[in-house]
RNA sequence: GGCGGCGUAGCUCAGCGGUAGAGCAGGGGAAUCAUAAUCCCUUGGUCGGCGGUUCAAAUCCGUCCGCCGCUACCA
């Protein structure tokens, strides 16, 4: 039975345009899909639109569009960011569809069945723009006598309404104990660990319906209430299986193996989602992982700043894959990182063009002008020889430890490490001596070279897609021959290398 | 207020009980196959402060200072 591997990005909220954030979180879900897939997983990806709530009625309204219709600009605009970042879903879902609507609907009864869900009254502090509740005390009160949450300083207004409320108090323990046995359920640890006090510190039922808008989708038998936004939205990653049916092909896919998440939302999918799920009698997620922000020129990015990236000007400024490779290089996955200009010029320069390009360029070279362009055959190896072999050889297990991590830097680092090795090994044996000295060593040499940045290649398909493709067809690796598996085929002595190409050329900085 | 994390070379960080490390940046040299790329060597730190444990502490404990995260409460 092939392996089967189901990955998620959040569906992102169509109140705004799409920024880096948004992409950074589907190239790294993309990463990881194409690492599955070239590891022999049958994978599905998913990605889409979170399309409900009071905040998209009002922006449609502001836009003086239809609602429907505004919800559709949005998300065909997020769907082309998604499509120019080389992101490779399967699936593209919208929450405003009817497979979601039936699913939220069924969801609800399931819960609804199992006694997790009671009508009462809402009362409290509600902020439109965060989606929350807030307690008095996350409350600041401005000069003017009006409040705002004090974390995201979004207002908040007093409401009172009637409500539908999810049991969420009754699930601590059973939320507690299903962390328990699953250590790995929430990435990073220091954010497991926060979901753990939280839990711990008690939790209250969670208000699942709103009255006071219709944008959304509405609570089975109950006039007038619409499902809370978060209930709503979380739903899509088993709609997408093909909840309610669970004899769908999809369903096989659930649960889903990795949620990949922002940390502001952590709390949605680590507590409520499971705690909705395990109320139906569905399996949890496998594992949820969160990332941090990137800090922008060392502020925070914001609309009011105007320091908001667009992904695919970054793209078009620097290359697609070049964008990629940066995202998942410069920091840990989970922590906060900066970007700026220099910083990627000098991974774009340093790491691709001079380390793994030139590396490939010099070595392809040599080939093409001293052995007329026919792949050398494996040699006896010497000591030096098998230290570079070995450490490449050894980078597949490596990597794929990092990937089901999601420490994708350090699975570069890893990747990198061999790369240095590999310069200094051409150094050292310098074949372009060799040519007059030895040309059978040289040719050695030179396969010994081709197998490392083979290896090495076949790993960084996922993270550069398009430029590492190039860098295999000038390898002489068939494209139908580039999963893990494929490596433990050795290339064929004598295999016509096509004429060598830069694929990493350098940044220079365009003369103002 | 509670819980937790962090503070190590100019920068980003690893090390987490046994003579201070990596990458980048800086300096010197080699080589010239290659995208003026590469390789080798090298400058640089009293590992936030102060106490303690230990034969031995970035590494363990206490405390203080400074950042950050989660959370709570007062009003």
């Amino acid at each position: 039975m092939t392996k089967r591997f189901y990955i998620t990005t959040p569906i992102y909220y169509v109140n705004g345009a799409p920024h880096i954030g948004h992409a950074y979180t589907s190239i790294a879900a993309d990463v990881l899909a194409r690492f599955k897939r070239m590891d022999g997983y049958d994978v599905f990806f998913l990605t889409g639109t979170d399309e409900h709530g009071q905040k998209v009625e009002a922006a449609a309204r502001a836009a003086g569009l239809d609602t429907q219709a505004y919800t559709d600009t949005i998300s065909q605009d997020f769907r082309d960011m998604t499509d120019a970042m080389g992101v490779s879903y399967d699936d593209w879902i919208r929450t405003t569809e009817q497979r979601h609507k039936d699913s939220c609907a069924a969801l609800w009864k399931k819960i609804e069945a199992a006694g997790d869900i009671y009508l009462g009254h809402y009362e409290g502090w509600y902020s439109v723009r965060d989606e929350a509740f807030y307690d008095e005390g996350e409350l600041v009160t401005l000069p003017d006598g009006s409040k705002i949450a004090e974390k995201s300083k979004a207002p908040v207004e007093w409401v009172k309404e009637p409500s539908y409320f999810f049991r969420l108090s009754a699930w601590q323990d059973r939320l507690l104990e299903f962390y328990e046995q699953h250590p790995d359920f929430i990435a990073p640890t220091s954010r497991r660990n926060e979901i753990l006090s939280f839990v711990k510190g008690g939790l209250n039922d969670l208000s699942v319906s709103r009255t006071t808008f219709n944008w959304g989708i509405p609570v089975p038998d109950a006039p007038g209430h619409v499902m809370y936004v978060w209930l709503d939205a979380l739903t899509n990653y088993i709609t997408a299986a093909g909840f309610p049916d669970t004899t769908a092909p999809r369903w096989d896919f659930w649960p889903a193996d990795v949620h990949f998440v922002g940390k502001d939302i952590i709390r949605f999918h680590a507590v409520y989602w499971p705690a909705f799920l395990m109320a139906a009698g569905i399996a949890p997620p496998t594992r949820i992982s969160s990332h941090g922000w990137w800090v922008v020129d060392g502020e925070k990015m914001s609309k009011s700043l105007g320091n908001v990236v667009e992904p695919r000007v970054l793209a078009k400024t620097f290359g697609l894959d070049q964008i990629r490779y940066f995202l998942l290089r410069e920091k840990p996955f989970g922590a906060d990182g900066s970007l700026n200009h220099q910083a990627i010029i000098s991974r774009m320069n340093v790491e691709l063009a001079n380390d793994l390009g030139n590396l490939a360029q010099r070595s392809l070279s040599l080939i093409a002008k001293n052995l007329d362009g026919k792949l050398p055959a494996r040699g006896d190896a010497t000591p030096e020889d098998s230290a570079l072999l070995d450490a490449a050889n050894a980078l597949p297990d490596i990597v794929r430890l990092h990937m089901d991590r999601q420490t994708f830097h350090e699975a570069l680092e890893e990747i990198w490490k061999v790369i240095r090795s590999a310069n200094g090994y051409i150094d050292r044996q310098a074949p372009w001596a060799l040519r007059k000295t030895d040309p059978e060593r040289m040719a050695v040499v030179l396969r010994v070279l081709v197998d490392t940045i083979r290896v090495v290649a076949t790993l960084l398909q996922p993270f550069m897609p398009a430029s590492i493709g190039r860098m295999m067809d000038q390898l002489g690796v068939a494209p139908d021959a580039r999963s893990l598996a494929d490596l433990a085929v050795p290339l064929a002595d004598g295999l016509a290398l096509p004429a060598p190409q830069g694929v990493f050329p350098r940044y220079v900085e365009p003369v103002a």
